[in-house]
RNA sequence: GGCUGGAUGGCAGAGUGGUCAUGCAGCGGACUGCAACUCCGUGUACGCCGGUUCGAUUCCGACUCCAGCCUCCA
């Protein structure tokens, strides 16, 4: 039985999908102004794994997840670039595409762009005024009426008159409340703008993902997903966007994941402390980045380093070690309870270091089993990569994740198998002190030597 | 200030009312020409103070500290 927290309820339950064996799940994607920073990588590793593990279970899932490619940064970022708006969003689809492929994340079955939804969001503003629940300024913005919405604030605890109190008040505000946010923006001169009933304009930034959503999954659905800053505003505003607008439930599930904090703070854009997923990737395997960020409970908070790269690089090192070591062969006719327990860790709330600990365990006994039951090694190993799959990881070569690619400056394949080919016949006359000397100097190089009755093996210290 | 989380061994990070997390690092041993890989063994860990209990790191309450959100941000 699946069971995972919900941000509304603040507790962790048994799931129930609205159909039986079906799950349809919606995640706020990326704002394309910039690359992705390890953040975004974050949520799109969280929500990559959380689909792939449903699929193992044998749920249907139907999983969206939104590209926003009209806002303000877009605009601004455009602008000061001397790009065209649409020359610039599509340049970081690509980018992201790109990121995202590299880290082992399957594209969602549908990616919505808020561009390509303008008339559902007409629409659906349209329906929000008609009701009354909200208004065209005498600016040509439309704006939601927040207090005419009576459960405002429900998924984050929030109370209208704390939220009135604090907010603060903007020159030349035409809103009725300040707690009121724009469904509909009026376009400035020069800006890109979209007909509409109350003039030419863009829609709001929250707006979008309730028409997407509802266009794409209908107007109630299973699982709703994102970052750690989208419950408040964005969430409650969705809700209450959708709820007042198709008078049902929005979604039933509310995931959301944690925050990558760079020395104890939160990595964001407004605080430039973010490291975009491509540099990383310069010096890491992708695969590293992404055990790293499955090695924590998607909603605790993950601490991003070297240290903890390093780390990450080093666990996928046993895992690949002893891959590499066993026999290959099928897992027929094996029996073992770590699937069961594999299972059991990822139905509770998708507990994902637990699941690789359980990988781990596994990996212990294959060792063992390499050394004196092939046949069980070989089943061992068979089911350490299928389990791994789920999780979107152990799916390289061992040989390809342990040796990697030679960097700039570091021996080629053919060096290194000549090295060791001189110690090879250094050790065959018994000069150690040379056989030596070529591992220490390959050594320094980066390159670990493993000798074994088959021969000498090698790997790129990570 | 309000709303959410959190505080675990040298580090990272799970979990549990009473017997093992796991990974890295350390120490001892096996293997090895020596190493590496691997295997075996090894660590008075659960913020603080009370309470419930035969027994609490785990449940309850207070306290201290930390983080996220409350403004665009995944």
């Amino acid at each position: 039985m699946l069971h995972l927290y919900n941000t509304l309820t603040n507790s962790k339950g048994p799931f129930t999908p609205l159909e039986p064996g079906k799950i349809r799940m919606y995640v706020c994607g990326v704002t394309v102004y910039d690359y992705c920073h390890i953040g975004h990588a974050r949520v799109m590793v969280c929500f990559d794994l959380i689909t792939r593990y449903l699929r193992y279970r044998g749920w249907d899932v139907t999983y969206v997840r939104n590209i926003t490619d009209v806002d303000d940064k877009i605009i601004k970022r455009a602008a000061e670039n001397g790009e065209a708006v649409d020359a610039l969003t599509e340049r970081m689809i690509a980018a992201m595409h790109e990121d995202e492929g590299r880290l082992g994340v399957l594209r969602p079955d549908m990616e919505p762009r808020a561009t390509a939804h303008i008339s559902d969001i007409i629409d659906l503003v349209q329906t929000l005024v008609d009701k009354g629940y909200a208004y065209a300024a005498a600016n040509g913005d439309v704006y939601y009426r927040v207090e005419k919405f009576e459960p405002y604030g429900r998924l984050t605890n929030k109370v209208i008159d704390e939220l009135k109190a604090g907010a603060r008040i903007e020159v030349g505000d035409s809103k009725e409340s300040p707690v009121d946010f724009v469904l509909w923006k009026a376009a400035k001169p020069g800006e890109v703008s979209w007909e509409s009933p109350w003039g030419p304009g863009r829609p709001g930034w929250h707006i979008e993902c309730s028409a997407m959503s509802k266009c794409c999954l209908g107007e109630t659905f299973d699982i709703h997903g994102g970052g750690p800053d989208l419950p408040f505003p964005h969430h409650e505003n969705e809700i209450a966007q959708s709820e007042a607008a198709n008078d049902c439930t929005y979604v039933n599930y509310w995931m959301h994941a944690g925050p990558v904090r760079v020395n104890q703070e939160k990595m964001s854009k407004s605080l430039n402390n973010f490291f975009t997923i491509r540099d990383v990737l310069e010096s890491y395997n992708p695969e590293v980045v992404r055990y790293f960020l499955s090695s924590v409970h998607y909603r605790s908070y993950i601490d991003y380093s070297e240290d903890s790269l390093r780390e990450a690089r080093q666990a996928l090192e046993r895992f690949y070690q002893a891959l590499n070591d066993a026999p290959v062969g099928t897992e027929e006719g094996f029996e073992s309870d770590y699937e069961e327990r594999f299972q059991q860790a990822m139905d509770d709330d998708f507990g994902t270091p637990r699941a690789l600990a359980v990988l781990f365990d596994l990996v212990t006994e294959l060792n063992k089993a390499t050394r004196d039951n092939a046949p069980q090694a070989a089943a061992l190993a068979a089911l350490l990569k299928r389990l791994g799959g789920v999780l979107g990881l152990l799916q390289q070569s061992p040989q390809a994740f342990l040796q990697g690619e030679a960097r700039e400056g570091e021996l080629s394949v053919d060096e290194i198998e000549s090295a060791i080919e001189a110690r090879k016949q250094a050790k065959k006359d018994k000069d150690f002190a040379e056989a030596d000397r070529i591992r220490d100097s390959l050594a320094e190089q980066g390159i670990i030597l493993k000798d074994s009755r088959e021969g000498t093996t090698w790997y790129r210290e990570g």
